[in-house]
DNA sequence: TTCACAATTTTGTTGCAACAAAACTGCAGC
DNA sequence: GCTGCAGTTTTGTTGCAACAAAATTGTGAA
């Protein structure tokens, strides 16, 4: 008679659902930059787009929005966030505390195939930065943060980081051009790697904190830039 | 023709739907303990009791499902979450990281009045604890937690927290008999009032940061114990 | 009692139509 | 050019029915 939901080992699977392959692709867009800050979905769009019906796209954009990858700007307005600077650093400050602690967990569970993986993912931004491919570079940026994140072994965690991203990521896309005029991140992610194979956590916390921070100055500058564009 | 979405001051306020009403009764109910923790939740059952059609229904239970608030224990079962070790202790090591976050940034913008509400919200706490009033007690107790996070200024970081809370709402609740043997987070709660006065982020973090991780010892006691009797 | 299994009931998902409300368009009037 | 405003179109929300699938119940055998 006693119920005994979700022991420790609940691996069940179920199948997905249209309404998550909706939320998954729409997330993947967001973040390859397929719709821009202030771009404007609707349900219908939505549903023609992904060749579904309004039910699941409207759960996907709802979904999204909960978790502030999609704001609404009117009642009936659903866009991809501008952020202004207040927001960006509210993101930064959750990313540095949320990350941060992603990292120093990591350091402790890190393996010899880890750091390899790691340095071969970071050979796939060099290159990518080489030729001018930034959307890949972005990808690839995306791929080598969460590698380290998901060792961290807390599961719950890595999706509060992976909602972040969703926020910042559309806006990454608008810094292209002055993007790789200095290799992008390269020199911290060579000290995470380091860090990581000595399982030294206060280094890759460090190492992974100074990254994220340089991203922000750069939004920053941005975001300031634009301010003053649209006031002028 | 430029779209101008989400400016500075975009206060625009939408009249509640049906299905946020449901997120947020859910919500209140899933905290003061009403639900507890292995109860199953179907969507008729719901759009039953809060008096709404099942799309509503589905709405609030989706969203909640992806916040972590409820989870599913089969395909086509949704509970509110029996919390094992190892997720208390994802959830502790986030909240530490977010809730002390939010205290560094509350401690530079407390005022007199702040002050004095925190203490009345203890007084508040106090008798309730006095009358073994535990429910409001807990009521109370995150009314203060709260209070505090707002004054950071990060309206986002602050919904973040309230979903770790929302987790561990219902597991709180099973914790009564024993939970005011000694006055549950009385000091430390005095500790951070004085901090706030004095604007000392550091001691009001640690006073929070001791306040969650006294919390944690309880909780795992309780989830050691419980797990403990179900193998016996 | 315990287990297996089939019949039955309950359940979530999906698609869709109706409705009210918001967004948009175009046109005067300044 | 810009502003204000009506008419028109588009939009999100809601309720609901159908369907497939899962959960539950009941039955019988070991």
């Amino acid at each position: 008679m006693a119920e005994n939901p979700n022991e420790s080992s609940d691996l069940e699977r179920a199948p997905e659902k249209l309404g998550d392959a909706a939320y998954r692709e729409m997330k993947e867009r967001i973040i390859r930059g397929v719709y821009r800050p202030g771009h404007k979905l609707t349900v219908r769009a939505i549903a023609q787009d992904l060749d579904v019906s309004t039910t699941p796209a409207r759960d996907a954009i709802n979904r999204l929005a909960s978790e502030g990858a999609l704001v609404y700007a009117g009642p009936k307005t659903v866009v991809v966030p501008v952020l202004d600077a207040a927001a960006l650093r509210e993101i930064t400050l959750t990313r540095l505390a949320l990350e941060g602690l992603a990292c120093e967990q990591a350091a402790q569970h890190g393996t010899p195939d880890n750091v390899e993986e790691l340095k071969s993912l970071q050979r796939l931004i060099n290159s990518a930065l080489d030729e001018r491919r930034y959307a890949e570079a972005l990808w690839h940026n995306k791929e080598f943060h969460f590698a380290i994140y998901r060792l961290s072994g807390l599961p719950q965690l890595v999706s509060m980081i992976e909602s972040l991203w969703l926020r910042i990521g559309p806006s990454l896309h608008n810094l292209y051009p002055e993007f790789a005029e200095e290799k992008y991140g390269v020199r911290n992610h060579e000290i995470a790697v380091e860090a990581l194979a000595e399982r030294d956590g206060a280094s890759l916390r460090a190492a992974m904190e100074n990254d994220i921070r340089d991203g922000y100055r750069r939004l920053k500058r941005a975001s300031l830039e634009r301010e003053a564009g649209q006031s002028a």
